[in-house]
DNA sequence: TCCAGCG
């Protein structure tokens, strides 16, 4: 599935066949321990890192110590593994990656980029050298990996091939509306044009059948619809040449959307013959990793240590809390008095139901606040959505919809009003969840602040597995029903005064 | 006991 545009085309696997093979032997050709100030890259210095990382060759495979790291004052680390022989230089500038004028117009007029940020920097080039190889990127919250892969996207197809030529598959419609609203402001000057695959809404419905085949050169959309699309025909893969994975980790997860994933793939691999694979998240646990390497195997890697992946941007609280009725207390009188002052607030719940729960309560309370969840009409979900982005509403009762890549740069509160569990355990984190869900305060090196609402022994459990698992020691604001405890909390997280 | 994703 590596190497679209490479002149070798080695054995060819599918994409399924790829999991039940034995242990890859993932040598590590290369690895770096690069700097990282998550506003302001030293891009400088990762071209050199870059250098020495395709330079250097260390032999064993992820021994004892794992492959050597570059030193670095910094204290993020980013380890980089990269395939074969091609050398890769960091982009300082947009204009090092010969973009077309009128890409780089829109990442300058249009976006309001002057430079690459760094994992743009390190993974741009790698996208856009031939021969085109895979790549798995891992790297922080709001660091800027949804321009990677659009940019990616903009500028390896040709305009005037009216035919899809890239295609995006994300977990949720909200986050293919938003990459594709991305895409269209990057390549505003570009003449591409860009197809949403999502359900319609019920008043816009039409039988697929009526449905006019696919000319856009991108296609950004969720697994079930592309799939449809392409079942019957109105997608054509054949000129497929980049395929990107937003939030590979649950995109390629076993309990995720791994089946789908598998089937978009087999199917541009029959079509096509395969094409470029871009996998982006902010997470990879090692079940997952242990599955994308295998079928990376050919490409490029990027991961992070899970200890450098909680934003020091981001505070984090705990607040023990007596009984649920005392939940909705705490967010009438903490969340709402401050919370709506100092930015926007997302409210994360375990299901459907409870986020109609905690909206009623708030509702009687006579506080104005907003609930979306998958079961919503699409129509609605968006109206949602956009009074939110609009500033319209200030608080926002979620389900994990839209814990992953939700961007929305006024939000700098996150409440767990339940915290993230694996599905089936009883005291089992969802550490990706977790992370992910704070990640939506604080984009792109903002302030933010999380508190955790415990009730129970079991959420604490919960909360402490999460400390031990990130290295984080996460403080407790000490008293639920105190003001004064919350207004320090939040100035220690530099969001008031 | 999910959360997403498919009429």
């Amino acid at each position: 599935m590596a190497d679209a545009g490479g002149k070798k085309e080695p054995e060819k696997k599918s994409w399924a066949d790829l999991e039940e093979e034995e242990e890859a032997k993932a040598k590590a050709e290369a690895a770096a321990e690069s700097s990282s100030s998550k506003t302001e890259p030293a891009v400088e210095e990762q071209a050199k890192q870059i250098e020495a990382l395709s330079l250097a060759a260390p032999e064993e495979e992820g021994g004892a110590e794992g492959p050597p790291l570059l030193d670095d004052s910094d204290d993020s680390q980013i380890q980089a593994v990269t395939s074969g022989g091609t050398v890769y230089e960091s982009a300082s500038t947009f204009e090092d990656l010969k973009l077309s004028p009128e890409l780089l117009k829109g990442l300058h007029d249009e976006m309001g980029f002057s430079r690459p940020s760094k994992i743009q920097a390190i993974t741009l080039p790698m996208i856009l050298t031939p021969p085109y190889k895979d790549l798995v990127a891992q790297a922080h919250n709001g660091s800027g990996k949804t321009t990677c892969f659009v940019l990616g996207m903009l500028s390896r197809v040709n305009p005037n091939l009216k035919i899809p030529q890239a295609i995006c598959i994300c977990p949720t419609r909200e986050l293919a509306q938003q990459n594709k609203a991305v895409l269209m402001r990057m390549g505003k000057f570009t003449g591409i044009t860009c197809a949403c695959a999502i359900p319609p809404a019920q008043k816009d419905y039409v039988p697929i059948s009526r449905m006019p085949p696919i000319t856009d050169q991108v296609v950004i959309g969720t697994s079930g619809t592309l799939i449809k699309w392409i079942t019957h025909k109105k997608l054509p893969t054949r000129e497929i040449k980049l395929l990107v994975f937003d939030e590979a980790d649950h995109m390629l997860a076993e309990d995720g959307f791994r089946t789908d994933s598998e089937r978009i793939m087999r199917d541009i691999q029959k079509s096509a013959g395969g094409c470029q694979v871009l996998l982006f998240s902010a997470t990879f646990n090692e079940k997952v990793k242990d599955f994308v390497t295998k079928v990376i195997r050919d490409g490029n890697q990027i991961f992070v240590k899970k200890e450098e992946l909680t934003l020091e941007k981001v505070k984090q609280y705990k607040v023990q809390i007596p009984d649920e009725t005392a939940k909705i207390e705490v967010i009438r009188d903490k969340i709402f008095e401050f919370g709506q002052k100092v930015g926007q607030v997302i409210i994360f719940v375990k299901t459907r139901q409870s986020t109609k729960n905690v909206h009623n309560a708030l509702m009687r309370e006579d506080y104005v606040c907003s609930t979306i969840q998958g079961s919503l009409d699409q129509s609605e979900r968006e109206k949602i959505i956009q009074e939110f982005k609009d500033g319209y509403t200030k608080v926002l009762i979620s389900t994990d919809v839209l814990a992953r890549g939700f961007d929305q740069a006024q939000v700098n509160l996150v409440i767990n009003y339940d915290m993230p569990i694996k599905y089936g355990t009883r005291d089992e984190p969802d550490y990706e969840v977790y992370l992910h869900r704070i990640g939506r305060a604080g984009r792109f090196g903002r302030k933010g602040a999380v508190f955790n609402l415990l009730c129970g022994e079991t959420d604490n459990v919960v909360m402490r597995k999460i400390e031990d698992y990130f290295q984080h020691k996460v403080p407790e604001v000490r008293n639920w029903k105190s003001e004064e405890d919350f207004e320090t909390a939040l100035k220690d997280a530099g969001l008031l005064e």
